[in-house]
DNA sequence: TTGGCTTTTCCTGCTT
DNA sequence: GAAGCAGGAAAAGCCA
C-alpha cells in the first residue's frame, strides 16, 4: 500500500510521540475528545484573545457544556458559533461576544434594534471587566441583568478547567497509549483540526495575552487586531463550516470552499460559500484524485504573525506550550524544535492551513537567512539561530 | 494596477 | 531508507 504524505507525517508525528494541535488520523484512533481538547491547549495558550482558531472542527466534550446544546448541536451555524459556550469568556473572542449576546437577545425577545452594536464590540476580556451597572448601561436594565448573571454563571463554570500542564501530560499518556500501528486498517484519513478551548481564566493566562501584545517588535507587521480590523470581523466575520476544509482538510480533501456568515441586527446571516484560491504554487494534483477534478481553492487567512514571530512567541513563553522547542543558548538564540511537526501543525493551526508540514515551515525558515532574521547553525538538525534582523527574544528585550 | 513582500507548495539533490 | 536541510521556482494574497 503506497503511503500518502499525510499519513507519512502523522505516523512520523504518532511515531516520534510529539504533540500537534492539528492533527490527522484514521477514523478509528480520532475519536477522542480529550485529544482535542488537549490539542487545543496549545494555540489556545499562544493567542488566547485570538478568534478560535479552528472554530470549525469537532466540539470538544466539555465540563462546562451544561446547557444550551440544542442550540449548539442542531444547525451548522451555531454549531460553530456556539462557542461561546465553551470557552471561559475571559478569551471570547468579539464575536463570541456577540453570539453570547445574540443568544440572550433571542432567548429574551429582546428587541435587538435597541442596542447599539458599537457597544457590543468588545471582546471577552473587556466584557468580563465590566460591572453590573456598566453592563446595564450598555446593555439596558432588561437585557443587561441577564446577561450579568450569565456571564457571572459562565465566569464561575470555566474557574476551574483544568490547566495546560494536565492536559499535556494526558496527551502524553493518550499518545503512550495509542497502539504502534493505528493506521493499518484505515483507508481513510481525515484530518481533524480541534477547537481552541483555552484551559485557565487564571490571571496569569489572560495577562498574557497583554504582555504578549506589548511585546510585538513595533515595527514589525504583526498582523495582530487592530481595534478597527476586530471591529470588521467581529462583525462581518467568517465562520468555518464543520464540513468545509478548514474543519476537515487534508492534502487530498476535495475542498476550500467557506461558508461566511454576517451579523445583522438580529441574526448571523449565512452568506453564499464563498470560493478562494489556494496560497501559494497549487498542490500538483494526482491524477485520479478527486483533486484531479476539483482544484483546491484557496483557504486564505488573513496575514498574522510572522512565521519568526509566531517561533519566537513560542518559545520566550515555554511554559505555555511545554516540549514544542527549546533554547540551546538563550543568550544567543540558539533553539531547537522539539517536534518539528507539532510545531507545523500550530502553524498551519494559526493559518487556517491544515496541510502545513514542517518540510514547508521550514523552507519559509530558510528564507529568514537571507533577510537576517534567521542564522544558520550547520550540522545540526532542527536548529536555528535568531539573527540580528530579529527582535522580541532577547533578555534584555524582555526586561529579563 | 503594479510591484514588493511574505509565505506556500513542489521539487531535486545532498547530508545525517 | 528516513528525516532533515538547502535552495530554486512558481504561485498567490496582502499592502503600499
Amino acid at each position: 500500500m503506497q503511503v500518502s504524505r499525510a499519513q507519512r507525517i502523522i505516523l512520523h508525528t504518532l511515531g516520534t510521540r510529539t504533540t500537534q494541535t492539528c492533527i490527522t488520523l484514521s477514523r478509528n484512533v480520532m475519536a477522542s475528545s480529550e485529544l482535542s481538547h488537549i490539542l487545543n491547549n496549545a494555540n489556545a495558550n499562544l493567542y488566547p484573545n485570538e478568534q478560535s482558531l479552528s472554530t470549525a472542527s469537532f466540539p470538544t466534550m466539555h465540563r462546562s457544556t451544561t446547557f444550551n446544546d440544542t442550540h449548539y448541536c442542531n444547525n451548522n451555524i451555531h454549531n460553530t458559533v456556539g462557542m461561546w459556550q465553551q470557552v471561559n469568556p475571559q478569551f471570547w473572542s468579539r464575536r463570541n461576544v456577540l453570539d453570547w449576546i445574540d443568544f440572550y437577545v433571542e432567548e429574551s425577545k429582546y428587541d435587538a434594534t435597541l442596542l447599539n452594536m458599537d457597544r457590543c464590540n468588545m471582546d471577552g476580556s473587556v466584557l468580563c471587566s465590566l460591572s453590573r451597572d456598566a453592563m446595564m448601561a450598555v446593555f439596558g436594565p432588561q437585557l443587561g441583568e441577564t446577561l450579568y448573571h450569565s456571564l457571572e454563571n459562565l465566569k464561575h463554570k470555566h474557574v476551574d478547567d483544568i490547566t495546560l500542564n494536565e492536559t499535556y501530560e494526558l496527551l502524553s499518556n493518550f499518545l503512550l497509549d495509542l497502539p504502534q500501528s493505528p493506521f493499518n486498517d484505515g483507508p481513510t484519513l481525515d484530518t481533524v483540526i480541534v477547537q481552541s478551548v483555552p484551559t485557565s481564566n487564571k490571571d496569569s493566562d489572560f495577562s498574557y495575552y497583554n504582555e504578549y501584545k506589548t511585546q510585538l517588535t513595533p515595527g514589525s507587521d504583526n498582523g495582530y487586531e487592530s481595534y478597527s480590523e476586530s471591529l470588521q470581523s467581529s462583525i462581518t466575520g467568517s465562520f468555518l463550516n464543520p464540513s468545509s476544509p478548514e474543519s476537515a482538510g487534508s492534502d487530498s480533501d476535495p475542498e476550500n470552499t467557506e461558508t461566511h456568515y454576517t451579523y445583522s441586527p438580529k441574526r448571523f446571516i449565512k452568506q453564499e460559500p464563498v470560493e478562494k484560491k489556494r496560497r501559494g504554487r497549487p498542490p500538483k494534483l494526482a491524477r485520479g484524485s478527486e483533486l484531479f477534478i476539483e482544484n483546491k481553492k484557496n483557504k486564505h487567512a488573513p496575514r498574522g504573525t510572522h512565521l519568526w514571530e509566531f517561533i519566537r512567541d513560542i518559545l520566550i513563553h515555554p511554559e505555555k506550550n511545554q516540549g514544542l522547542m527549546k533554547w540551546e543558548d538563550r543568550r544567543d538564540g540558539v533553539f531547537k524544535f522539539l517536534k518539528s511537526e507539532a510545531v507545523a501543525q500550530l502553524w498551519g493551526q494559526k493559518k487556517k492551513n491544515s496541510s502545513m508540514t514542517y518540510e514547508k515551515l521550514s523552507r519559509a525558515m530558510r528564507y529568514y537567512y537571507k533577510r537576517e532574521i534567521l542564522e544558520r547553525v550547520d550540522g545540526r538538525r532542527l536548529v536555528y539561530k535568531f539573527g540580528k534582523n530579529s527582535s522580541g527574544w532577547k533578555l534584555e528585550e524582555l526586561g529579563m
